[in-house]
DNA sequence: TTGCTCCTCACGTCACGTGAGGTGGC
DNA sequence: TTGCTCCTCACGTCACGTGAGGTGGC
């Protein structure tokens, strides 16, 4: 027999190759090619007697195409559209960007809201399972209250207060609500004047809290009335206390 | 019959819910509730004669645990390690946090490259398909050179430049590469004055691009060996170009 | 008898991974 | 005969959505 004989399957066609070969030039698996075959993708030029599948060199081209596409993410669905049936790459890039963009949105909401709740666990001395539930509860009942943009202005100022103002703020915030409870445990009456003075520093706080934006305020005040103070103080005030607290606000005279 | 014994099956035992009124307690759906059934995550407390799931307030307590949970993005099978393995919560949000982060950076990076071929897309006039989608491969297989640190690091110098910046800057380079063309095919020769003059504003402007980086100068060679020039040229200069180009690079004076 | 709620299968989703069981080519 | 490559089913993934077909309670 001539040289030229003694071929393998591979060499049958020059430039054909088999699944194994495409699959390694390519660095995909051999499964992904069977399966982009199967669902029409990319169908190899043709078989050998046995039922091997024969890739040409058109069909390694397309192939990088798909590749390509894949890693911006498109689904083999799309990309489908995109080289059989003329769909507009631009405007699939667009469209599919949009879409990336809001996930990524979510994502980083679900970060900082994670971030959050991670702080709050490491700074809780035994965090219940029920306690720390609850802070989740809290914060996305509430969070359905604010605006995107209000949540995204109480983002901003917890950024410029800093990890370290923050503690302070949820330090003041629970030894005021501590005085409060002492007060109210001496019999002291509401509109007596040490309670006055700490409904002062109630009122700072909250004032502190909205940063004066009559949204935020507004948005608070709704979750004061649907959800009731324990929702709006993020599970650290009980309703008695609240009304307690209330009857000495009211009989605060109007903010300087 | 006493009035007593008239009765929905809803109130043969008080406080016990039927898989409706769960459902739409919680905004979640029926199927949802079945799932968690079939799951083990959510065992109803008993079955009426009739096979109806019958929920008790110990059920409803556990299904907001768990619906609290999920809006964290923990999967089913987490939360099932949380409430009935006694899985340390936070640790279990810790490495979910890791895991979103990670998600996250690969989404902004994906959001980056697609702005990017879009960008190029809209530049293009008439942008093939192939020349797309030879971008799209240029633009993974150099970010395959650059170390995390060195793609910022170019991310950066771009967001300096800005839109119009870049846009100047695919100028220069047009500019330059037709230049070079067009005394490549006068016939000069690459040791003559005007191509040392077109090859010390190449110079100038591959330190533009690098910034005096040397990591990224070697990076950037690696790309030239490798992947040859037109990787390294986003496909702009082809092999011969660039060997006229080199020669004439080769006989400049050391950079001043 | 008519609605309404409930029930149990069971397929489909997205892009393959992972065997099971078998055959052709050096 | 022994490896190696290749083949075709077919189940599993994750958290349900969506029928199909049927039954109990007012």
């Amino acid at each position: 027999v001539a040289a030229g004989e003694i071929m393998t399957d591979n060499e049958h066609a020059p430039g054909q190759l088999q699944i194994g070969a495409l699959a390694k030039a390519t660095g995909l698996t051999v499964r992904t090619l069977r399966h982009y075959d199967a669902i029409g993708l990319l169908e190899p030029d043709e078989r050998s007697y046995s039922g091997r599948r024969s890739y040409s060199q058109e069909n390694v081209r397309r192939l990088y195409r798909i590749v390509a596409l894949r890693r911006l993410g498109l689904s083999l669905d799309e990309i489908v559209g995109v080289l059989d049936r003329d769909t507009d790459l631009t405007e699939a890039v667009r469209q599919h960007l949009a879409h990336v963009e809001h996930g990524l949105a979510l994502q980083q909401r679900l970060c900082r809201t994670l971030t959050r709740i991670l702080a709050s666990l490491e700074l809780q001395h035994e965090p219940t399972l029920d306690q720390f539930i609850q802070a989740i509860e809290v914060m996305t009942v509430t969070e359905h209250y604010y605006t995107p943009e209000q949540l995204q202005q109480l983002e901003n100022r917890r950024d410029e207060l800093g990890e370290e103002g923050i503690r302070q703020g949820e330090r003041h915030w629970a030894e005021l609500i501590e005085a409060v409870k002492a007060e109210q445990a001496a019999g002291t009456q509401p509109v007596e004047p040490p309670m006055l003075e700490l409904a002062r520093r109630w009122r700072a706080l909250i004032q502190q809290f909205t940063g004066g934006d009559e949204g935020i305020k507004r948005s608070l005040a709704a979750i004061y009335r649907e959800q009731g103070p324990k929702a709006a103080s993020q599970g650290t005030v009980d309703p008695e206390l609240m009304q307690y607290v209330g009857q000495a606000l009211a009989a605060l005279p109007p903010a300087e």
